[in-house]
DNA sequence: GTAGAATGACCTATATACGAGCCAAATCAT
DNA sequence: ATGATTTGGCTCGTATATAGGTCATTCTAC
């Protein structure tokens, strides 16, 4: 029995759906078929098709596996962007407090 | 016994550890402490930890969610702008042939 | 300084996603 | 037209992600 049943926000599984139809555009541009590219990311059939229906289910390594691989660009940012972002994303954590104390009232100063 | 080990590429698992750490900077300037924010997601500390460090073996449900909460864009665009690029890219997928045929030739053409 | 909160890193049991297989329906090649 | 291929939608068993702890450490508020 399922103890705790899960809920996903619309936001959230709109854009896993949008992800999904991005990989299946980027796959039938290439000319691969379902099977091929399941075999390309290493899963099954079933699980890719999972994967274009936006399933929030499946492993988030695989749907960006799959989006690597036919082309989708994550934050659109390529190898190097990514590597430059994650840099910089660092550096705004480094300049926080390294713990978080529950306030009393919501601050929330966005940047 | 692990029938098949999992690989990812580095791309993918880059982008994984991005979002990873765009969670974790969201979470901190809106002031919310680990466990706070996993009951908002709806999951346990350990696998916060997992998202925010960009664990491909999570859920990409919980990953979006998680991203939602503390206003991590992927694709930079709100609700409606989410909804608009899923009819475009429909629209686009609508275009193609239902079925595709293994080519003998890879044509791959970049649109 | 110090007490208490937050975090990191584990470990185990259990709910569950995945692989593999199947069938039927759709659609393309010829 | 028709045979071949792709795809959608199931079902079931098993590998595995998650919840829920514990302990040690780091940091903050006071």
């Amino acid at each position: 029995m399922p103890t705790t049943k899960r809920t996903y926000s619309r936001y959230g599984l709109e854009g896993l759906a949008l992800l999904g139809k991005m990989i299946r555009l980027g796959r039938m541009q290439r000319r691969l078929t379902a099977q091929e590219l399941a075999e390309r990311i290493g899963v099954s059939r079933s699980t890719l098709q999972r994967i274009e229906k936006g399933d929030p289910k499946v492993e988030v390594g695989l749907m960006f596996e799959a989006a690597a691989i036919v082309g989708v660009k994550l934050f659109d940012a390529d190898e190097k962007g990514i590597t430059a972002l994650a840099a910089r994303t660092d550096d705004r954590i480094a300049v926080l407090p390294k713990h978080i104390y529950k306030a009393g009232k919501q601050v929330d100063d966005d940047f």
